[in-house]
DNA sequence: ACGGACATGTAAGCAGTTACATGATTGC
DNA sequence: GCAATCATGTAACTGCTTACATGTCCGT
């Protein structure tokens, strides 16, 4: 049986400080993003049902008089978290459109490949930036007391490992048209 | 609104050769499997929906006793095809709950995430034993008159620099906590 | 005054998986 | 005789997204 793996990221934000369901938005848009995302339409109804779960209990609080929900863990919410972080790691499916399309690439002119292989470039350089810009700025210095520095750096190093082998794998396809078309 | 690729993948691989639902289930898993899969109970379902949509016809065949449905593509169903090879790329979610892990790895013991470390170097050694598989034994030399090898060739080095990368990430990660446990 | 960020949700619907279900053929 | 592979499907369920819906606050 596959159970939603949604409860587990969202308990893993609230660990260690409350938010609101719109915090905790924006925080994984700075961080994790690349790996995990939730929707609007999925993370505040799991909200609730975590409450529901006696996983957080909520706290009604007021900017000004707009309505927020801070949202706190509980004893329970921790153990579940720490349980699901033991337990291996479940393969997931990956399904990848870039990557069909230029699977079946003999069936279509090669403008339309080297097309798509442009696209990608741009995205891998737009990544990079953003990258870029979460080492500057978001992930705290190794070697500071905060403890999540250790893990934050690993995940981002990884996104960077990628782009880069993307790049370069990119570059050589592009080469081989390249020649084709002299 | 989110369009069904399953009904892409499967017209690419009846573009240009009938085939059952069987056999385009053990074509995928030799070939795209590493970037896109159809379960049973999505390839099944989709077959009659392509049909019922006049983008194959289907041809009922034995072997002895055994029911066996043969695929072959419309026209309707190559223009369709075709489209959507021309169109430019969805960005997918992308989920990866090892990353997830890791991210979240101050919460729990070093050995856990050690553990998730040293599972995922074996996960990307077996993809490349089976890279280096179908690089051997499936995918046809370049320079023959087979016009999917160079693009299958492109997919497959694909996989095998992401998995290059991952490896050497991997170690660079564990060498971290060798360090912090001497 | 207005735009962008803050803030939270619902409804509808397709997507996709697991588990279930069945039977023949081939090779050892 | 038995196991693996060939071969095709259904039912039930959960997951997840898009589109819709609403209103406040803050800075310029």
């Amino acid at each position: 049986m596959k159970i939603n793996k949604s409860r587990y990221a969202i308990l893993g934000m609230l660990y260690d400080k409350d938010y609101t369901g719109y915090e905790i938005k924006k925080y994984m848009q700075e961080s994790t993003a690349n790996f995990w995302q939730e929707s609007d339409a999925s993370l505040y109804p799991m909200l609730k049902k975590l409450e529901a779960d006696g996983m957080v209990t909520s706290k009604n609080s007021f900017r000004g008089k707009t309505e927020r929900m801070v949202y706190h863990i509980t004893q329970s919410g921790k153990e579940e978290f720490i349980y699901w972080m033991s337990k291996d790691v479940e393969r997931g499916t990956r399904r990848d459109e870039f990557l069909l399309k230029l699977f079946f690439g003999a069936h279509v002119p090669q403008e339309i490949i080297v097309k798509h292989l442009k696209a990608q470039h741009k995205r891998m350089l737009e990544l990079q930036k953003k990258f870029a810009y979460i080492k500057a700025y978001i992930v705290p210095e190794p070697a500071q007391d905060n403890p999540h520095a250790l893990f934050w750096a690993m995940t981002l190093k990884n996104g960077i490992a990628q782009v880069e082998a993307q790049l370069k794998w990119i570059d050589e396809c592009l080469n081989v048209f390249k020649k084709s078309i002299p």
